[in-house]
DNA sequence: GTTACCACTTACCTTTGGGTAACTGCTAAC
DNA sequence: GTTAGCAGTTACCCAAAGGTAAGTGGTAAC
């Protein structure tokens, strides 16, 4: 006899699990959301990001570039002029991350003022 | 000449940079959010927290468990009957981790979509 | 023609996280 | 008295992530 089921059924549960850590392979590390965020400051050349995060070495910043690519997340544009200009921007549907930026730096304030405090 | 200032300060963006790297230092790895959701499912002891998630070893459910009551999301009680029974309870804290979980989860299911309709 | 900037890549090393297996001290069941 | 379960700990190993430093091939400035 198995334990009575919860309100959530195992499928969809396994999904959810699924799903949140499909979110942290795509947005998790050290760098990733960094990265977004000096985007989202107007940054777009490779050396411009990489001075903007300092610790970032430029062997990360290339892979981290590569992933988030991939992902959708971020688009390289290439200009053939000469000297060849590189340049990153965030696509639309890293707008979608907004939520998930959001509630993550809240939390993190939220828990920062709990441990200053002395809560915890 | 500097570049002109952006909508935020300085101060404030680096706040919420930090903020976010603490969530993820407190939530952030294979497991942590694994583990709490197990908790929520119900489960309170070792044995049966570590059944309940494939692939997690006892060591590391132990190092994981440290972190979460030291960061205020679970609480240890021991009952000191024969024999003893520890149990872990979540703690009305981690309710706070609400919008970041489903904010993860919806985002994860989103882009798993994305990405299995080709879309990237 | 040397220096410097750009956008990287490569090779190498260290750190961290996590996996395996065995073991501890306890109780309870067979 | 042997086996099994509980709640872990310990020692050892491995792989992935990340850091360091140097190099590449091009342009441009001094």
């Amino acid at each position: 006899m198995k334990k009575p089921e919860k309100v959530h059924d195992q499928t969809s549960c396994m999904a959810a699990l699924n799903a949140m850590s499909d979110s942290f392979y795509v947005i998790g590390g050290k760098w990733k959301l960094r990265i977004i965020i000096s985007l989202k400051n107007g940054n777009k050349r490779f050396n411009e990001i990489q001075r903007s995060i300092p610790g970032l070495s430029a062997k990360v910043l290339s892979g981290e570039l590569k992933d988030l690519e991939a992902n959708g997340l971020i688009k390289r544009m290439v200009y053939t002029e000469t000297p060849v200009v590189v340049e990153y921007l965030l696509t639309s549907y890293s707008d979608t991350l907004e939520p998930v930026l959001n509630s993550l730096v809240e939390w993190g304030e939220n828990h920062r003022e709990k441990i200053r405090s002395g809560e915890i």
